[in-house]
DNA sequence: AATTTTCATGAATCTTCATTCAAGAATGCG
DNA sequence: CGCATTCTTGAATGAAGATTCATGAAAATT
């Protein structure tokens, strides 16, 4: 960036800080957005489709080149460090929450056995498995399957989709 | 270990092959284990389960305690490193196969609008966003809600799972 | 404009860590 | 047992990288 040591550590203090802060920024400028149409959509299955549809179009655009900075970070730093972790399970709760709501709009239509709030974590834990398979550099297609599967059991009444 | 670094060296060479030798190893133990349930199950379905819950006792059990190995490798190297990248890509379609065999096991029972390759896939995507999740030290209560609702479009046609 | 305060510079310092190497111990083999 | 080979030791080397600091420039204030 063309700046000097001084001025970083100026500013900052030390590079955990500062990564700290490129951390938080980077939640709130990135994830937001795809959080916040989860609530935006007319129905809370569209929400949920239009969350991972950011996330995949992140993915194969070259947006997220990188990966998720959240996740990278998560699953480098987790276990050593506290405020990482804290970050990120905020984070988490986060999503969560927002896939929560989104079910409990659409509840009608869930399968009965399952609660929202274990779907919720489901959706979490997908959105996760594909930050992590975003580093293998999946096309569209391939993602756009696993987005489908996963949506599955948020679909599952819908005739043309289960025999 | 109580070794010092000219034994290492000697044995290894440099840190890098001593690492991706660790990981092979890894993978080939723990991981394998795993990976054969899938297909010495009576049912597919039950052979994707056995490898979902063989996979969440080790994360509540501790033998999991740092995350899966091969997961936090390949997210921290796989974009620089292109063996941890060929070494994870490979354990992702070996994954992949052993899914996807075993849903066409059980292939009757499937939602018709699928491929099974799109649902293993799918599979392997729930699998490392397991692996992420595993860091926040979730208890097995959670896992198994996860677990599932990831399981459902794979029990999509059981009376008692869909209203 | 003069002065004070804030910010930027980049070379120097200090740490950490991967790697090497010369010397010594252990092991195998005739 | 004696020689050769292999393995182990742990201090030294060297490189990378995090951090500091004296100096100078810019901005703000009077």
């Amino acid at each position: 960036m063309g700046l000097n040591p001084g001025s970083v550590y100026g500013a900052y203090g030390n590079k955990h800080d500062l990564f700290i802060a490129a951390m938080r920024r980077y939640l709130e400028d990135v994830t937001r957005e795809g959080i916040d149409r989860i609530a935006a959509a007319p129905t809370g299955r569209e929400g949920i489709r239009s969350y991972f549809d950011y996330l995949t179009e992140g993915i194969v655009s070259g947006r997220r080149q990188w990966g998720c900075l959240g996740t990278n970070a998560f699953m480098e730093m987790a276990d050593r460090d506290d405020t990482v972790q804290t970050i990120m399970k905020e984070h988490f709760d986060k999503l969560e929450v927002a896939f929560r709501e989104a079910l409990e709009r659409d509840r009608a239509d869930l399968p009965c056995r399952l609660e929202p709030v274990d779907f919720a974590r489901y959706l979490v834990c997908v959105a996760q498995g594909l930050n992590v398979l975003s580093k293998t550099a999946p096309d569209r297609q391939k993602l756009n399957g696993i987005v489908d599967a996963a949506m599955l059991p948020v679909t599952a009444l819908e005739e043309d989709c289960v025999r």
